[in-house]
DNA sequence: CTGAAAGCGCTTACAG
DNA sequence: CTGAAAGCGCTTACAG
């Protein structure tokens, strides 16, 4: 490949010239300018990245983590991804994808992170993403319920999960739904914590006591389990039950499929007999399905674009006023799955 | 942040000896390593990883870029991007995400990608990624279908197929079908083209003739009208039509469930009035729908494994023989949403 | 608007 | 097993 020397050379100017005219940082008469891009197309030249960013500090990359674990996205991530992807791009910005934690500083061979910054999407407790993260100095935001883990700073986006926990409740009590039964995130997610201690609130609100069926847990598993985990809560808690459970929040969509299938084994029918909700769901999906999903929309698109424009402003490439915590709408799309009691 | 200078000052030794430590490239004493190590962790030292790739000209990342356009992940993306994550992260590499397409060389500012090689999935015809990582001597492979466009010795990862639209007609029309409607993917891709004849040749081999309604394309579009596409395509082909198509192939399961809901509209029942087969879907998630969707396996995580093996071939990271075309296997899932006739 | 020179933080022959 | 020095391919003050 050809380097800068070559196109300085033959075009007859030097280095800094030839520098300039592809950074555009400072101005090239346009003599100049033409036949430094003439002799570039000629050698095929374009500035090498790397050695840019050396001197630069910046390697206009952002790394975008998602939880550990034998981890499959879901339409969620999918939405949120591309939010991402798609306006760090307007800031000529790439994106680095960590599936797999960030590693250990096991192995000596470890090298920095090539990324100026990062998004961290999914906070647990004690995170060593967000550990080493920190460590590095890397700035960061994380999308998701953040707990105070010691670092107090840190950016956030995030949906108002208290209030869409007590909205669906409402919604659904507003209903006649007093039995209601909660497919929650991992327990490991933060996120769930909050929703649990909002779903007890809300039921508190309303004069519900809160009984052992009504909170669930989505094991930390693999795909193939997670796939399951709607199926076995529902089959096992509802055919061991006594009392009639006659809402279930499920939270996600592939939960609220397997949940679905496992009422209509054991013969109940959405939502005549027990109404479906679902807190986190690809909305377009939702609604091909018999009978649509009624769910919370809680714009996973517009919580990425978000997420790169807080970073963006902590990596001064956006100028101007900014809050270090940013809260994304959400709002009910109301379908077939939830009906009076 | 500190760097090897400053490690190499505590600890009383040359920067070549740091580097040693951390690269391990050439042995160094216990009693030098522990020091080195101790100091780099008081100074919370770590390799500069620009640094160190633009003297060893390595970026120790893959690009994976795929279709420009308002493009959304489908579940097949999600395990295919799984596979290649998991795997890449097996030899140390990362994966950068590039979902627009790679930009044309338009503004000079454009450098070269930081990269040491690609993934293509979903080639196109006159596909402008392959034609700019050719041009930049970036090597790559592509996942799907491959047309001949220059490019002669172009590696591939793929189905079969052919095999798999054999396969599925010759299941199809053994249980009677012989009025079955395709609807296939976009026209631009170039899979979409092979599936095509595949299907007339599938057709012929049973002396059907081929009928103006029994092949569909999907509109290259944003996402809420490539939800359409399933609903649109079957709800006006089926009310228009005189003679009753029996089979419906669907390219994903989006495309699945959407067809479904044209389907219930216009009364018809799957599988009992006409029988639904997947080709590319999420097999857990066609488990859960009612009725459980019959399909194609196709191996999406096992796609994107192979083409991170064939890259770290080409990049001489994995030694040996290797071959520059990889079929992975594929077989269909037997489930509920497809009957005799 | 342009050039000459220093420097970004590493690795890598070369020499011992 | 270790060190001294050159060099990777750019950008950036500094000077004009």
């Amino acid at each position: 490949m050809a380097k800068i020397d070559d196109v300085a050379r033959l075009a007859g100017v030097s280095k800094g010239t030839v520098s300039n005219v592809f950074s555009q940082k400072r101005p090239t008469s346009p003599k100049v300018t033409e036949r430094v891009l003439r002799i570039s197309r000629e050698l095929n030249y374009v500035p090498n990245h790397t050695a840019r960013s050396l001197v630069t500090k910046k390697t206009m990359a952002i790394g975008l983590t998602v939880p550990h674990g034998n981890f499959f996205f879901s339409t969620f991530h999918n939405q949120f991804i591309n939010g991402v992807v798609l306006e760090a791009s307007t800031y000529g910005y790439r994106v680095l994808l960590d599936m797999i934690a960030v590693e250990e500083v096991k192995t000596p061979s470890l090298a920095s992170y090539p990324i100026d910054g990062a998004i961290v999407l999914g906070p647990m407790l004690e995170d060593r993403r967000i550990q080493l993260l920190h460590q590095h100095q890397i700035p960061f935001v994380t999308v998701g319920q953040m707990m105070n883990q010691g670092i107090v700073d840190a950016s956030t986006v995030n949906n108002d999960n208290e209030k869409i926990i007590h909205d669906i409740c409402d919604y659904l009590i507003s209903m006649g739904h007093r039995n209601m039964m909660f497919l929650n995130a991992g327990q490991q997610m933060t996120v769930s914590m909050v929703r649990s201690e909002a779903f007890i609130h809300a039921l508190e609100k309303h004069q519900i006591g809160l009984q052992p069926h009504m909170i669930h847990y989505k094991p930390m598993v693999d795909y193939e389990e997670s796939m399951r985990y709607g199926y076995e809560e529902t089959y096992h808690t509802l055919s061991e039950l006594s009392e009639q459970v006659t809402a279930i929040i499920a939270d996600d969509d592939r939960t609220a499929f397997s949940a679905m299938h496992a009422l209509k084994d054991l013969g109940y029918r959405v939502p005549e007999d027990i109404s479906l909700f679902v807190i986190c769901g690809d909305l377009s999906m939702m609604h091909q399905v018999t009978p649509s999903l009624t769910g919370m929309d809680l714009q996973p698109s517009e919580l990425g674009v978000q997420a790169v424009r807080l970073l963006m402003h902590k990596l001064s490439v956006l100028e101007g006023e900014y809050r270090n915590h940013w809260i994304v709408d959400s709002r009910i799309i109301e379908r077939d799955s939830c009906s009076l009691k």
